[in-house]
DNA sequence: TCGTGTTTACTTAACGTTCAGTAGGTATAA
DNA sequence: TTATACCTACTGAACGTTAAGTAAACACGA
């Protein structure tokens, strides 16, 4: 089987379940693009879960993989901080179709499928914990309610999916230099 | 036609678009809900659209009343921040499948019927921008990214569409608190 | 280099189900 | 007798999925 077939069929139907939502997408409408018929879909798929399987799997698997080279090669916790923000947002232009979907749809996989990718978001979060932690302990953040302010972080950065545009007035990295400043310092002058 | 009736069918087809998702919800079911048929349904609407529009039109409406009345009875600018944030949180113990499906599945509406909605949000976020510029006038607030703070906090409250638990561990007023907490003083320690 | 079998990458045609919406009728209460 | 609030039974279209077939490329022994 033909692996770069493989790469279009997800990024087509990434960008198209991005546009019209998962179940508004037909098997036809993702074939069309394509330029083939719909069973042709089938000969390299089984289901049409596969499909938000394998998009939401490469969002989850590649934030997780920014997270950890992130973790890995930065020992400052404010840098880290900084840089994560920075790879969250980042995903949104490299990656945009696919998180997006990820984001939107993943409640739309069954629930045998979704083990995976759920245990996988627990990991990020579990990361995200550590972090804030180490940073209260080194005496660089105050002492915050740790779960909740990694809620806030990545609610903030998830919600990118509602309103981010590739040819917005912001770049990425504009956006993720406001974000991070604003959760160092707030707003409050002083 | 019967007001009482309406509201159930309502509260009945937001419970079941949130558990489900817009599209995956049958007129059946929400019938079957209600005990009775589904042409019976078609008695007190014309189509399904009709449901979702009632939907996030009574979640925007209720955020926008919360808003203006927050602004109308209050000066102060920090309290005025962290009462909209409490409201916001709130909507979520308080109408939370009203609001989640407003925010998850007001894209499914129809060009036509979306209007209306989208001017609504329109009109929230420029107020919330109103606010922070405000602040900054009188000094309460340091120089901001006024409409990227904006859709920093409004991210942090809407995500919680995809976490919030009416039996988990905090309340809406502490969320609300640790949330507005955040955004005046950040992270940082001093 | 020719012939034969196999694999790849599709096609046409249809099946079976789901589901929004409708036609037309009925029971009850005012 | 009229309006309200339903019901039974159905239609028609959409859509995921499959069956069965094929044209072209390739592998390989004679």
């Amino acid at each position: 089987m033909n692996k770069s077939r493989w790469d279009e069929i997800i990024a087509v139907s990434a960008r198209l379940f991005r546009e019209k939502g998962y179940r508004a997408t037909t098997m036809d409408d993702i074939a069309c693009e394509l330029n083939v018929t719909k069973p042709a879909l089938y000969y390299y798929i089984k289901t049409k879960h596969d499909l938000l399987y394998a998009i939401c799997k490469s969002a989850i698997e590649r934030l997780m993989e920014g997270m950890k080279s992130i973790m890995a090669e930065q020992d400052d916790i404010e840098e880290q901080l900084r840089r994560l923000i920075s790879w969250h947002v980042n995903m949104f232009s490299e990656r945009g179709d696919v998180i997006t979907v990820y984001l939107a749809e993943e409640s739309e996989l069954p629930e045998e499928e979704r083990g995976f990718i759920r245990s996988q978001s627990r990991d990020y979060e579990a990361l995200y914990r550590q972090l804030l932690e180490r940073g209260i302990e080194e005496g660089r953040f105050r002492d915050l309610d740790v779960p909740m302010v990694v809620r806030a972080i990545s609610g903030m950065c998830n919600w990118l999916f509602a309103w981010y545009r590739q040819d917005g007035a912001s770049t990425a990295d504009e956006i993720a230099e406001i974000f991070f400043d604003l959760m160092m310092k707030g707003c409050i002058s002083r």
